[in-house]
DNA sequence: CGAATGATACCCT
DNA sequence: GGGTATCATTCGG
């Protein structure tokens, strides 16, 4: 066994860093890296585009319905995951943190720029011709690029166990400087007081976001 | 621009 | 139990 893989991975805890407002969250993970592990080798990259959702009372969260089965990992503890299907096809990673009132909040990943295992999220991503930034352009191309599907569902991204999500590398602070927000995607449904709060945060003219 | 594609929640019998 | 409207999207024409 190599030293090195014995070492301590870095990752972000439920302790402190996910025990805190969803949207102070969805702003702390940009820069964040995304980190997983399958036989094939690590793929990771840096987030680069976040979405938070409050709560029972947001009209925009599948939280709006409360505790169901598809909602249960919402109401669970923080730092584990949320993965769902939308459009009947596509997945997409959340976080959960805290909403309003400490309950059921969750950060969806929007986007992250490939750092490290590019050739295997081109090949999950079957997409030869796309520029490496572009393999994890939105939240269902991010699952497809990482191989994440429900079955990571309710799994504890704390552990550092095949899919986790760590700080950013030494010398690689996060950069606020670029730090934009704005209204979230495709919530209109939620009417206008929700829809329009700035919940969306990305790193301006970064070509990793999902929509310039 | 529009089709693809299926789980989910909700409102009925 | 069954019918159905609604999607936190992506890709190709």
């Amino acid at each position: 066994m190599c030293a090195a893989s014995a070492e301590p991975q870095p990752r972000l805890d439920s302790s402190s860093f996910f025990a805190r407002d969803t949207v102070e969250v969805a702003r702390s993970l940009i820069g964040a890296w995304v980190m997983r592990e399958t036989a094939d080798g690590v793929s990771a990259g840096a987030i680069v585009e976040t979405e938070a959702y409050g709560g029972p009372e947001d009209l925009a969260s599948h939280a709006r319905a409360g505790l169901t089965r598809r909602t249960a990992p919402m109401f669970g503890p923080v730092g584990h995951a949320y993965v769902y299907l939308v459009y009947g096809m596509h997945e997409c990673l959340n976080v959960v943190a805290y909403g309003e009132g400490r309950a059921a909040g969750a950060v969806l990943i929007r986007a992250i720029e490939p750092r490290h295992g590019v050739e295997l999220m081109r090949a999950r991503r079957d997409r030869a011709h796309d520029p490496d930034a572009r393999l994890a352009a939105g939240p269902a191309r991010l699952c497809q690029a990482l191989a994440v599907d429900r079955s990571f569902d309710g799994h504890d991204l704390t552990v550092g166990d095949r899919l986790w999500l760590a700080p950013p590398p030494l010398g690689e602070p996060q950069p606020l400087d670029e730090l934009a927000s704005g209204p979230r995607i495709g919530v209109d449904y939620a009417g206008a007081g929700w829809a329009a709060r700035p919940w969306r945060f990305w790193l301006a003219g970064n070509p990793a976001v999902s929509r310039p």
